[in-house]
DNA sequence: CCAATTTAATATGCATACTTACCAACTAGT
DNA sequence: ACTAGTTGGTAAGTATGCATATTAAATTGG
């Protein structure tokens, strides 16, 4: 029984766990994203990117829509538009219906970076993955969006 | 001119960018992670695990050694090492040779947790990603390895 | 052998992330 | 209109992650 046990263990290789190689993979993207956006000149991350683009895309969302939009929770996501607040690329006001609720509009500024860095974040997706063929980028994409099951934006 | 960016602007689907879908896939993915683990009794995170795992296969090692065996920076790994052993999990003892260096060995109780644990995380790979068949799993798990670069542990 | 450099941890600061709890505000049902 | 339940936002607590600075200890070069 030891005997079995031991051998289980030797063959418990970290490396090949799933969950272990998408959190590498995940760290790699971000640092890819942060490298790029940084030499092109914007101090931004991979979050803050995705709630400027949806807000591009959904000018005045309130904050819980746009956490459910970008699949961040409620908390997180608070915190992200209070830093691009301070960043002064968006705005938020009081909702005029539900005075529970905040509206978050881009600024001009914030038009104007998204309107940037879109390119760039575009281009980034090819260097994400140096080492993976055109073919197989968009297979491991196909697989990815199948995993999380479907979802329109 | 102004048509185009325009245009652009509406092609750029965040769905579509592999960051986003990456950081959504390793969301759920620690999401199934701790709630299997929980339900098992354990109270434990990835990363945690990670480094519990390391130290099974290699009793003693130092924190930095650790920390690039998981992929993980040093204060990361540091943060992470002391919230196992406040669980009793790890022992920390200065090395003998570099008094500047920290050795960490698996107590009983983490050796003990560390069996229970191991053949649940086996399991669990599976559960990641219900969406995929077994033959689509080994080739995102290829595809992620490829993307990563060789690296044996 | 000692100064200069390197290295292992820790500390600090910023930015996520999620959970639970809470308050204020809205809605539905009676 | 009143209550019960729901919802939007925030706060507090825990846990990553990374960059940079600091401290202490080891190594190396002259």
């Amino acid at each position: 029984m030891k005997n079995r046990v031991a051998a289980f263990a030797m063959n418990f290789n970290l490396d090949r766990m799933l969950g272990h190689l998408i959190r590498r993979l995940n760290q790699q993207s971000m640092a890819v994203f942060h490298a790029r956006l940084k030499y092109t000149g914007f101090d931004i991350t991979t979050v803050q990117f995705a709630v400027l683009n949806t807000l591009g895309k959904n000018p005045g969302l309130d904050q819980t829509t746009l956490a459910n939009r970008i699949a961040y929770d409620r908390a997180t996501t608070g915190g992200v538009v209070k830093r691009l607040e301070q960043k002064k690329l968006v705005q938020r006001l009081p909702h005029i219906d539900d005075r529970r609720a905040i509206q978050i509009w881009l600024s001009a500024e914030g038009i104007e970076a998204l309107a940037k860095m879109r390119p760039v974040v575009m281009q980034l997706q090819i260097e994400i993955l140096p080492n993976l063929t055109t073919e197989e980028r968009k297979t491991l994409q196909s697989l990815i969006e199948k995993a999380l099951g479907k979802k329109a934006n």
